[in-house]
DNA sequence: CACCAGGTATACG
DNA sequence: CGTATACATGGT
């Protein structure tokens, strides 16, 4: 089917935002999502603009692309408004925002949110992105419909609790957690016993959810905020990385200014992590 | 071979 | 409260 989105929307730059791991650039600016049991490959119509409003071709039924993939893109926000928010008196994070113009912040599953960002401690994108594949291949339910991951490959959903739970330590090892492994194991077995509610987190305040996170072993206030800001669409939320502390220690004199982009902040955020993953060498 | 990667748990003052 | 250290593994 053909879409057309008149917000900022760059396939491009969420896909290597670092907030998703699975994304999947195919070539020629299409790309491939997953989230659940849905699978998605979209691309431009037409002459891309790549940042402005434009048309896309996507796999999907239209009812598919309003009950999953608009909630997972954030359709429903103004980010143009929220890009033109940031003044250029705020000139390091205007230059930011502009060039990190197309980004939006997915609203992931929570149980992948939270899992894949407990991977993401000290682990380098590519490296993430190899792990979550792994425990995918590894475990997750294979998608039908024919759907390949490149080489003829079948694609799997992300794993169930259930599923990672299911895993010897020999094969979760296989999957390259590291010493994270045990983190993993520790939110499966208390999301599948019920001590924790993913879904019922959802009806918690900002403090309460990144409290509830961070309750779990393995995940502190980095991976709780990722978590609340990428799984639960708490926007107001800003992670704060070992990226987004060099822009707060070199662009900002050590005051975070991400706080004073209240509601927002989380979005700015992104633009300023964007901004640092693509001029690593003027932080360093 | 050092050093770092979308950090956190733990031990210690 | 705060600071120091270990931690699996892959990449530069």
């Amino acid at each position: 089917m053909r879409i057309l989105i008149a917000d900022d929307f760059s396939l491009d730059k969420i896909a290597a935002s670092g907030q998703c791991f699975r994304a999947l650039p195919l070539g020629g600016g299409a790309f491939r999502f997953i989230t659940g049991g849905h699978l998605l490959y979209i691309r431009p119509a037409g002459p891309d603009l790549s940042n402005a409003p434009g048309t896309f071709e996507a796999s999907c039924t239209e009812e598919e692309w309003a009950a999953v993939w608009a909630p997972y893109f954030d359709l429903g926000r103004d980010y143009a408004a929220i890009r033109r928010a940031v003044p250029e008196s705020d000139a390091w994070m205007h230059r930011a925002a502009v060039e990190g113009q197309g980004l939006r912040i997915l609203r992931q599953d929570p149980w992948e949110t939270l899992i894949t960002f407990i991977l993401s401690q000290r682990k380098s994108i590519p490296a993430i992105k190899a792990s979550v594949e792994l425990l995918c291949a590894a475990c997750g339910r294979p998608l039908t419909g024919g759907s390949t991951g490149g080489a003829g490959q079948p694609v799997y959903a992300f794993p169930t609790p259930q599923a990672l739970a299911g895993l010897s330590d020999t094969a979760l090892a296989a999957c390259k957690p590291g010493y994270r492994a045990p983190y993993l194991r520790a939110a499966a077995v208390r999301v599948i016993s019920g001590e924790v509610d993913l879904a019922a987190l959802a009806r918690l305040d900002d403090s309460a959810l990144l409290a509830a996170l961070k309750g779990l072993y393995g995940v502190g206030e980095k991976v709780a905020r990722c978590t609340a800001l990428f799984g639960y669409g708490r926007l107001g939320l800003a992670p704060v990385d070992t990226w987004i502390e060099k822009v707060i220690t070199r662009a900002y004199g050590g005051r975070d200014p991400f706080p004073g982009y209240g509601a927002a902040a989380g979005v700015v955020q992104q633009y300023a992590f964007f901004w640092a993953l693509n001029h690593k060498a003027q932080l360093s």
